[in-house]
DNA sequence: GAGAGTGTTTGATCCAACTCGAACACTCGC
DNA sequence: GCGAGTGTTCGAGTTGGATCAAACACTCTC
């Protein structure tokens, strides 16, 4: 019988690069995030480190690891995935890498004022 | 020896009405409230259940048990102190009531924009 | 002063989120 | 393929905040 490698031939037509890691990366538009969603996501100052330090760098420039973080490696990747969820960055992998970039216009369209309020903060 | 009474007496030359109850009431300044404390006080839900309530009505109309909240009173009156601390009402005593005011020009001068992202809330 | 009404404080429980080490998955260069 | 580098997932521990009932404090009216 057939296996599942088949299958993914066919995705393989698909022009995004389709690789399992990558299928597994799902983003949140932020016109759909609820304020309840951003407010939990921006209340963890570790969070909002990481976005007012991505805030001050060219777009799917930083990898994940490059952040100075008072966290382990482990809890690092819970916050960009919490950020992520909530619509307040978009990731791309490359070679083993993940870039990030911070969705700005979008994300502020939905909330007005508020990414500028974090970006803002000393 | 004289007791505490004769304090009491003193103190009320104060213009301000000084009884026991309302020199416990400490307000915040807005200005001085950090992001981190504007965060945490409107991710709750009852709490930004109360502002948006409160900003349907006159300025110090709605004393806090006339709030339809799904906490038990001793739950709304912690919610209230926690809103009060965060510099987001300020509250007057009035009879046995506590009369409450949304903070609105002080606290949209602090964080421009976040309060009407709560305010807005469906 | 007694009682009703309003609100706070206390003490305790519950739970969701933060946190970590270890194990796992993926990509690349040798 | 092997090893190094990057990042996620899993399982478990910890903690802070939300929550409540009960007791307390205050104000008014009778």
């Amino acid at each position: 019988m057939y296996d599942g490698d088949l299958t993914c031939q066919a995705e393989d037509v698909i022009a995004e690069p389709a690789t399992r890691r990558t299928r597994n990366l799902v983003h949140t538009d932020p016109a759909e995030v609820p304020l309840q969603g951003a407010l939990d996501a921006l209340a963890d100052p570790v969070r909002r480190s990481i976005l007012r330090e991505l805030s001050s760098e060219p777009d799917f420039t930083r990898a994940c690891g490059t952040f100075t973080l008072p966290v382990s490696k482990a809890t690092a990747s819970h916050h960009f995935a919490v950020l992520r969820a909530a619509g307040l960055l978009e990731q791309v992998d490359k070679g083993p890498r993940r870039l990030n970039r911070l969705r700005r216009e979008e994300f502020d369209a939905r909330f007005p004022g508020l990414l500028a309020l974090v970006l803002a903060e000393s």
